[in-house]
DNA sequence: ACAAACACGTGATGC
DNA sequence: TGCATCACGTGTTTG
């Protein structure tokens, strides 16, 4: 099993296809470059398999890189891109799962197995890129869809794939698949053209909150739903209807019964009816919270829900900076007492604090939905297809938190003068420490796998990891959104901020 | 012939020896790390295989490292120096003869298998490792073999592979299907929907970031995507049916067109369809915004929506209070003080935003909202074994001349502060650029593996190359401005130096 | 199986 | 009349 899982792991099925590879044939041409990293009983395999020789054209089309044959791990993006320098990425970090490991030996090493991640990344992609919009966004970075397209969804595509290709069963790795990188979809949806769109923020006015309805009552079972119901049912019956599956049918929703009274279904009503319930709920806890939170922000512009939204992002990096500048302020008078007010600092850091850990337990070996764990993909980019940013990709950036106090950091982007230092010294003032950094370059693109370490007993959250690196390695320019709330973020300064928060204590 | 090659290269055994070894049993405790790089027919490998966890004495006791059998490369250091943390180092360059390949290239294959080094440590001792001996001949990359499926792919690996899935596999390892399985998949789903969100590896995390559009930018664009018919279908799958072919096959339409020619429908299709764009749109604005603000919350306790908001909550209230704290805080020093400068800040402050005080909304209390339980860091312990050894070792740099302009460096030492950025500047001021770098330590050891090609046309010869890395490596003490500089920036915090250059600015 | 969480499409509503 | 927003119920995935 061990062996096996290695094999797959370690690729070799991956080398040997790139051994057999035409790259590979044309002499020298191939370049392979890996980095493997284990962690417990997770392994995660980079692999980079370029053409060194620039020279050699004929390599630039590019390969697919196959995986072995058990099952395998799913090749992280056979298409267009790799052009140029052809690169290949894969990363699988390889679970054992079973939870905490009891432990010795390997056998647990059975049951799990999943291959995680499996991540290609082609330089150029032509047509690609611009698939690269965005999918973080939706999913959070993640990982989605990205491989094959990402996407969205969430969660199928990988899983799906798989099968097809293994034949099969289950599967031993599926697990985390999907991670693969970037870019997903873009897709095509520009359609919406909209450009007309850009209304949005007409100052409108305040609809009337209606939120009576929710707000607070409080239980659930409120009535409202009922009026609609039935009303609903209609609708929702018809596509039932239409679906036709087993589901449906059953009804015979002819008539417009409604399909309660019959149980019989039960998925279909009893399931149902609880779902209902359930989701009512749930929009219910949103609206308020939505709510609450407007009722935080001092400046409103609009009631809309994403204008909400909108504002209360803006207000919390007024904040913030409002309290960075206090801050600094009140250091420099501090300051005047003499005394190191560095180790202010580092004490305070050291201290307790109160909001900013991140608990993050760690991760990816537990996936109870507490969801810290594998972390985060991102890549930065900005949906503009045209993008403006001219050949340049966007960096990618993944952060994965491994127990505590490490993280796995990968960071793929063009390169640029100063870049690696820019990074390290991000990460330095994050307050990591790299404990194994794998660099590795072809033509404009650069990749480091970093495994990290923290420093002291600051605390360190992946997404902000990410989202600093992500800064670090992005040009300023393109911002979007999320982008502008990092690079706030990251004027604030976390430590800063941290320490903030620390005094607050 | 190659698959063994590669098993042997890629350290099967050795890695298999270690999933069975008592460091992993002992449950996370063991670290691989391992850089593979190849060059033609050349391949190296250093892996270094750590105990990680520091909180589990068990493993520190070490191990002694050994080589394999093949005539044995001396191990990079057995010596003493793995005590502490138990450091196994295996470098094997490979070399593949086989002879030549036609192959363009090829420079150095020649020869044949030399099998470089090899070492392999232990801890334990088993010892498998030997069993890998290296046949690694040849092949050299050549190409054949995958032939036709190597070959091939590239171009299409998008068609056929859909071929390939649907029957055929011939490949043993069918890289190439599965990976277009892959494709095909992803395709469909993803591309398809838009994302979603949620999807990540499963363990949840921290979306992306997805930017797109931020808070204020004009719109998103958003691309939704096209629905996936085929899965998607859950409830509605006529319509999606027909939306998607309308518009994934836009062009098409012709025969189906159907919600054009049919006005009649227009609340029905028509209206239908653009509002299905719409609310695309709009749910997916609405996600970025979510993830924008979640972006900017320090603490995150879960990834779910809810709990996003419930978090940004807290954090405003939080940073409320802070401000007022400081702005108190400053007043009361300048009052002491008379200070001008609290001036500024209170106008900073209002003139952004007024309100600092906010009311407490009380609104969000729902009950459930469970969440938030900060967790505790484990994190703690922070003993690092190194340091304090006394002894340091006379550093270790090797250098090998791959072709004319591209060497291999190997440097092992004692950890320095700014080692790395003045080895760095060493080899850039020799004209040389680093493509590949690999950079592992443990305890106080680091080791730096790296492949550097001749910038210009200078002339460096590996004497001059070795000499100077040694002089820089030896002596810590001669840091150049550089480096200086740019240690100092770490210490004073990256950021905030961004964040004076943003003031700057 | 059971529950939580989402995304989705749809109907309704207000400009 | 469009257009944007919303609430709803559903299907689906995850654990």
């Amino acid at each position: 099993m061990v062996a096996q899982c290695m094999e797959a792991i370690c690729g070799v099925g991956i080398v040997k296809g790139i051994m057999n590879h035409p790259y590979n044939s044309l002499g020298g041409g191939a370049n392979l470059v890996a980095a493997v990293y284990s962690h417990g009983a997770f392994v995660l395999v980079y692999t980079v398999f370029s053409a060194t020789d620039h020279k050699r054209s004929a390599c630039d089309s590019h390969v697919p890189v196959c995986t072995n044959g058990r099952g395998g791990v799913p090749p992280l993006r056979a298409e267009g891109g790799c052009r140029e320098g052809f690169e290949l990425l894969q990363e699988q970090p390889l679970r054992i799962d079973g939870g905490g490991f009891p432990a010795v030996t390997a056998p647990k090493m059975t049951e799990g197995l999943h291959t995680a991640e499996f991540m290609v990344s082609q330089c150029t992609s032509n047509s690609y890129e611009r698939s690269i919009d965005m999918p973080m966004a939706e999913n959070g970075g993640y990982p989605s869809g990205g491989g094959g397209g990402g996407g969205g969804d969430d969660s199928q595509p990988w899983l799906a794939p798989q099968l097809l290709a293994a034949g099969a069963q289950a599967l031993p790795w599926d697990l985390y698949a999907s991670q693969s990188n970037l870019f997903d979809r873009t897709m095509d949806d520009d359609i919406l053209h909209d450009g007309s769109t850009r209304t949005f923020f007409h100052s409108g006015n305040p609809p009337p909150p209606q939120s009576e309805s929710m707000v607070d009552d409080g239980i659930p079972e409120d009535a409202p739903a009922y009026h609609n119901f039935g009303e609903m049912a209609g609708h929702c019956r018809e596509s039932l209807k239409m679906e036709g599956s087993a589901r449906t049918e059953s009804g015979s929703e002819g008539s417009d019964d409604d399909e309660e009274h019959r149980p019989a279904r039960r998925s279909g009503k009893q399931h149902c009816s609880k779902n209902l319930f359930a989701e009512r709920k749930r929009r219910k806890k949103l609206n308020d919270r939505l709510f609450a939170l407007r009722a935080l922000v001092p400046k409103i512009t609009k009631m809309d829900r994403a204008s909400i939204l909108g504002d209360a992002i803006e207000y919390v990096m007024d904040l913030q900076k409002q309290v960075k500048d206090l801050q600094d302020e009140l250091e420099e008078t501090n300051q005047a007492d003499g005394g190191g007010h560095d180790k202010q600092i580092g004490s305070s850091l050291h201290s307790s604090n109160s909001q900013m850990d991140v608990p993050i337990p760690n991760g990816w070996m537990d996936h109870d939905d507490s969801g810290n764990n594998p972390r985060t993909i991102a890549a930065a980019d900005d949906n503009k297809p045209s993008s403006d940013k001219g050949q340049q990709m966007e960096p990618q950036v993944e952060v994965r938190q491994l127990e505590a106090n490490e993280f796995f950091l990968k960071v793929l982007c063009e390169h640029k003068q100063g870049g690696f230092t820019r990074l390290m010294e991000a990460i330095s003032s994050l307050g990591l420490e790299v404990t194994n950094a794998s660099v590795t370059s072809y033509g404009s693109l650069v990749l480091n796998v970093l495994r990290v370490e923290r420093r002291d007993d600051e605390v360190v959250e992946a997404d902000r990891v990410r989202d600093s690196l992500l800064e670090v390695t992005r040009h300023p320019q393109g911002r979007s959104e999320l982008a502008r709330a990092v690079e706030h973020q990251q004027q604030l300064g976390f430590h800063h901020h941290l320490r903030c928060l620390h005094r607050q204590a």
